[in-house]
DNA sequence: CATTCGTGGGG
DNA sequence: TCCCCAAGAAT
């Protein structure tokens, strides 16, 4: 670490323009929590960061499901890292972006051969783990064991537009801006500041939807700069939408889903007949085998990776 | 910093 | 029907 790594000190605001959020969103929060699988008591820092890899980009509702089944299959990290990877792409199903899968059995191996078969409590040493990015380093990090982490996920950083920055939408990537907001709005106690960051998130989920939000049941509603400025649409360029119909992404869903319901190798001739246009089949099966998701034997057979 | 990466439900 | 979006990460 040299001096030039050391990064300017970020300006703190003087006195917070948009009053108290925390007591009403904490005790919103008491009263309105969902009651899910992986906030419970017994659920611990293995099924807290089972369930951030499943809700990365799926939604609750899909993940819970095949949360129980992989925590009541693999109870510890160390269950899963005895598995092959492609038992833990059978077991994905059909959440989406199977790569997930195969990054979750990575930070398993890792935990089992670095941390003792431990979920780390350390940042640092999560943020290291396959597929863990800074968003699940501190949702881990917070809600297994309860730091003071800025937890910054799509949620949150649309509470933050609207009720302090008074905008509809943040912006299309994270910048730092938000992140300096979300460490000045963090409670200084970590307890506190660990349900912050579940109760924030929790309002954006139930209450300050991105559609049809529901101003009526929010506890801060009567501080809210984007409200109170009348709810101005969002300006600027529009909203990075998803295309899939036709894209490589379609194809490798077609083609891995074969592979999961299949129990034996798989002949090029199934995979062949799951999309008819040659080039980009080949190269959607590519790309599957050079992520590692599918395994090409001899023979022109398929399977899911066994290592 | 922009792209890529699945899948399905709701408005 | 079509469009939007859902607790992001890696490149």
């Amino acid at each position: 670490m040299t001096a030039t790594d050391i990064p300017a000190p970020a300006p703190v605001p003087a006195a917070p323009a948009h009053g108290e959020l925390h007591g009403p969103v904490l005790a919103w929060f008491e009263q309105h929590a969902r009651d899910l699988p992986w906030r419970r008591p017994d659920a611990g820092a293995w099924g807290v960061m089972v369930s951030e890899f499943m809700l990365q980009q799926t939604p609750v509702s899909r993940v819970l499901p095949v949360y129980e089944q992989w925590l009541a299959r693999w109870p510890r990290p160390a269950d899963l890292a005895a598995e092959a990877p492609g038992e833990a792409v059978r077991a994905w199903g059909r959440l989406g972006y199977p790569r997930r899968a195969l990054r979750l059995h990575g930070a398993a191996v890792a935990i089992a051969e670095r941390h003792g078969g431990d979920v780390p409590d350390d940042h640092a040493q999560l943020l290291a783990l396959p597929g863990v990015g800074e968003y699940t380093a501190a949702a881990v990090a917070s809600f297994a064991y309860g730091q003071r982490h800025a937890v910054l996920d799509t949620n949150v950083r649309r509470v933050f537009a609207r009720s302090v920055t008074g905008v509809q939408y943040p912006p299309n990537a994270t910048t730092a801006a938000e992140r300096r907001l979300a460490r000045a709005l963090l409670p200084g106690d970590a307890s506190t500041a660990a349900r912050w960051a579940a109760a924030s998130m929790e309002l954006g989920a139930l209450v300050c939807t991105a559609r049809n939000e529901e101003c009526g049941r929010c506890p801060i509603a009567s501080r809210c700069a984007w409200r109170l400025a009348g709810k101005p649409a969002h300006d600027g360029p529009p909203r990075r939408g998803q295309t899939y119909a036709g894209t490589d992404r379609q194809v490798r869903g077609k083609l891995l889903a074969v592979l999961r319901e299949a129990v034996a190798p798989v002949p090029q001739a199934a995979l062949d007949a799951v999309w008819d246009e040659p080039v980009q089949r080949a190269r959607a099966l590519d790309g599957l085998v050079a992520d590692g998701l599918v395994e090409p034997l001899d023979g022109g057979l398929y399977r899911l990776p066994l290592a």
